[in-house]
RNA sequence: GGAGGGUUCGCAUAGUGGUCUAGUGCGCGCGCUUGGAAAGCGCGUAUGCCGUAAGGCAUCACGGGUUCAAAUCCUGUACCCUCCGCCA
């Protein structure tokens, strides 16, 4: 969500980057007409309510006269009918206000069509194969490792199980990350899948795509799709402390995603399922410090990777491929020398996001100054620490060798109990 | 799932129809006092909206109702707590 006072004096320039981001700039008339018409039926309520409040007091008094009372009874009818129509106008003033998506901030590209694809850096070198490396389907498949044909069986399409020495890795990994982001200050947390929809809606994530999100209907709950939406909602309605801010979180959660719309698409493996885990770093920081956390963020997500020895490259998302709540964007693409029928492609592993104040302006999130006393909302930024399955899908190919079988990377051994190598079953 | 209790200003509490956005204590801020501090004393201490401003309006978990008037009465919902049952 914006701000109303910034949207009605910089109407051109948000139309702007609504276009930009490939959204409706009419949103913008739109909103200021609802707000206008919102504020007038405010003032004639607050107008009525004072004359009225002011008579009631003369009757508190023990001044009572016959025609106060018909004047009131006669306010308290039109009162009604007022206050009817402002909540009408409120819920469509919220409606729009709501639709309005975050606009982009200006290292962002433009591209309001998406399509185009902005490498700011590749990093790491593409491990060279004196064989035909193949892909972590087949790769997992010989060692026992996934299982989605029995996942299919339990659950249907887009699911699996993860076996052996790569569910020792999922732990591995885990741990790993924790170590080092706790060292860098960010507090570990698991959290709850679980969401209550007025939060899920607080996150940013149903106006669009909410086709993407399970929900328990019975319970009236969400299933989360990433720890983000849990770490914001915990501390919405707060007043964080200044002094502890940035504020960084690493959680671990499991993650659920309905997948709409990308039947066909990835169909094969874990690269795209309807369950995974992860860690997801997220920070409330101070408005003038954002800009610097969200480079912090890219900073872990690329050390982390380092520390794996897999390459990748960074792109810095365009515009139009921006979702609502987010001003700026950096994607992290794994290489993956397997994909491709052995000729290996760039996926994405990791993401992170500088959501400014719009979140937390939806969520009611703030800090106060310590000089002014003012309170002001946080700004709000997520980024994958790692999405496990996709992990262990680059450390797959990453680390094949000629036989087949699999090394661990050097930096998990010591959570791997010993383990340096996926090897096949006797 | 069953039975009971609760939800008021950062915290703890007072408040059973108008003088209550709301008292008191603690905490916090400023000042006086002091060589300095503590204590003491005085003053201040929620948020949102409308308005250039003066000022106005709203909010005592949330919604509906009664009334000229609701923190207070009636009613529905949510959340929390205790006990019982079930359970990893």
């Amino acid at each position: 969500m914006l701000d109303i006072k910034y949207i009605h004096n910089n109407p051109d320039l948000l139309k702007q980057k609504l276009t930009n981001k490939g959204s409706d700039p009419s949103l913008i008339d739109q909103v200021i007409l609802a707000d206008d018409s919102r504020k007038e039926l405010v003032s004639k309520i607050d107008d009525l309510r004072h004359s009225k409040s002011l008579l009631e007091d003369k009757i508190a008094k023990g001044q009572k006269e016959p025609a106060d009372l018909e004047f009131l009874k006669k306010a308290k009818v039109s009162l009604k009918e007022l206050e009817d129509k402002a909540t009408l106008a409120d819920a469509e003033f919220t409606k729009v206000m709501r639709l309005i998506p975050n606009p982009p901030l200006d290292i962002v590209p433009v591209d309001p069509m998406g399509k185009q694809i902005f490498v700011l850096r590749e990093v790491g070198n593409k491990p060279k194969f004196d064989f035909k490396p193949q892909d972590y389907v087949n790769l997992s498949e010989k060692l026992d490792l996934i299982d989605t044909e029995r996942a299919a069986k339990t659950s249907g399409s887009r699911f699996g199980f993860i076996k052996n020495e790569l569910a020792l890795m999922e732990f591995a990994l885990l741990q790993f990350v924790f170590q080092k982001l706790s060292k860098e200050g960010f507090i570990p947390l698991v959290t709850p899948v679980m969401l209550k929809p007025k939060l899920m809606e607080g996150m940013g994530y149903v106006e669009r795509g909410g086709e993407e999100i399970y929900y328990l209907p019975k319970d009236d709950l969400y299933l989360v799709g990433t720890a983000e939406q849990m770490i914001g909602s915990m501390h919405s309605d707060e007043i964080l402390d200044y002094n502890k801010l940035p504020l960084r979180y690493a959680a671990f959660s499991s993650c659920f995603r309905r997948e709409a719309g990308s039947y066909g698409k990835d169909t094969k493996g874990i690269l795209r399922v309807h369950q995974f885990d992860k860690i997801e770093m997220f920070v409330f920081s101070k408005p003038e410090e954002a800009v610097q956390e969200h480079e912090f963020l890219l900073k872990m997500e690329e050390e982390l990777m380092q520390a794996l020895k897999i390459p990748y490259r960074v792109l810095n998302i365009c515009s139009g491929d921006l979702g609502d709540p987010a001003a700026a964007k950096f994607d992290i693409e794994a290489w993956l020398p397997g994909q491709n029928n052995g000729e290996g492609e760039y996926r994405e592993t990791h993401s992170t996001s500088n959501c400014t104040d719009f979140q937390a302006r939806r969520l009611n999130i703030r800090y106060r100054d310590p000089q002014s006393q003012d309170l002001h909302f946080v700004y709000t930024l997520n980024g994958t620490a790692f999405a496990i399955g996709r992990a262990l899908i680059a450390i797959i190919e990453n680390y094949q060798m000629a036989d087949g079988n699999i090394k661990v990377p050097e930096a998990l051994q010591p959570y791997m109990g010993g383990i340096k190598e996926m090897a096949r079953k006797a």
